[in-house]
DNA sequence: TACTACTTATAAG
DNA sequence: TGTTATAAATAGT
């Protein structure tokens, strides 16, 4: 009696459900059983871990699934690494939070809180270091203010010049023809006006100091003096 | 010719090494083979994974066995969890680090560094908050010498009222015996001195002021001030 | 699950 | 490494 029974079949996906499911039974157990006889004939350590295509965990080894993997883990990854830059990233977290403590006190004493807390020589020592910013600040202050003064006396003596200048085209003129006064006028005030702008901080990049102060007591009430 | 091929073999680790060696090579390749074919024929993923009797690592999977073994873990372990404080650590860290720049820049700019990038309203509306901080560690020292002064107030003049009585007492007893008029002197100056210590900061915990200022001006040239 | 004809794996040379 | 007789695995029922 001849039974229709194994053939060869091709290596891929089976289609059919319920066959799949009894191949992947099958040889699922036919593969640890040799994973199993490997490890005793050849005096090794396994570890088999499947999921079926429903997710469904199957696992075996030679000893633990778990010392298996950190064994692997250890001659691949870079793991205990991993863990030991989550130590360093506590403790620099720990030292940021240090850092970040001690900034926030000095701010609040300077801010006025906490001051209670200090005694006499601190509180002394605190006020020198704050008169000291204190004096940096309006030094720096001075500084700016001088350097836009200079730009805008600059200017001015620029503009100044550039007036007698007009003004002696505009007499030239005069004598030959008969109204050109109006545009002359706009010329010199319109055009200092819209190149300044109105933020302060902008400084002009036109040097050049001229000593007529005239102009620079003009100048300076455009700032925000107190 | 029958060749004496093939038998039966006993599942127990083989003691001849080179045999050992050679099946352990032939039965790996064969149980990898088997774990593809399982993988591709029941569509499911494999991790295989074995170290040989001297430690070397033999390796194989459907995908890769780092997402085998990450796939493992999250279906056993709390390692994602591990995962995820690292990642929030991180983050902390960050904000830490965003905070602190913050406050670094800021006590710069107090110390007097970086002022050259403020503009003059930025420079002046420093100029204020550290005016306004020197007002308040001055308002807080003068609060602090006031009742410093005030506390060494009430002992002098508590120590005054002893003194009287003890002189009185002295006067008394002079009349009676002869020689007690050193250990007077010496209880009435040495005995603040001593009581008061060095430190500035210590005040005294006794109270109660007295409107006498002639002996406030003398203690004040115990503190250090400028 | 059990059977069995066939394929595949492999022990020994 | 390749060969081969045999053991083992397994596809289909």
């Amino acid at each position: 009696m001849v039974k229709p029974a194994s053939k060869k079949i091709k290596i891929e996906k089976i289609d059919n459900l319920p066959a799949r499911q009894v191949t992947y039974s099958k040889r699922r157990r036919g593969l640890l059983k040799k994973a199993s006889e490997l490890s005793i004939l050849c005096d090794c350590e396994f570890s088999v871990i499947i999921f079926s295509a429903t997710g469904k965990l199957c696992e075996s080894s030679s000893s633990s699934t778990k010392d298996i993997i950190a064994r692997y883990q250890s001659h691949t990854d870079k793991v205990e690494n991993f863990d030991q830059s989550t130590r360093e990233l506590q403790l620099h977290c720990i030292n940021l939070n240090k850092e970040l403590a001690d900034k926030s006190r000095v701010l609040r004493q300077i801010n006025g809180e906490d001051l209670e807390g200090l005694n006499i020589d601190e509180l002394q020592s605190l006020e020198k270091d704050i008169e000291g910013s204190l004096d940096r600040v309006l030094q720096t202050k001075d500084e700016k203010f001088i350097s836009e003064i200079l730009a805008l006396e600059a200017k001015g003596a620029e503009l100044e010049q550039e007036n007698n200048q007009l003004s002696r085209e505009v007499a030239m003129l005069s004598n030959g023809n008969g109204v050109i006064f109006e545009s002359d006028i706009s010329l010199a005030e319109g055009g200092s006006v819209s190149e300044s702008g109105t933020d302060a901080s902008s400084c002009f990049s036109t040097g050049s100091s001229v000593d007529d102060d005239s102009g620079a007591d003009t100048l300076s009430l455009k700032l925000g003096l107190p």
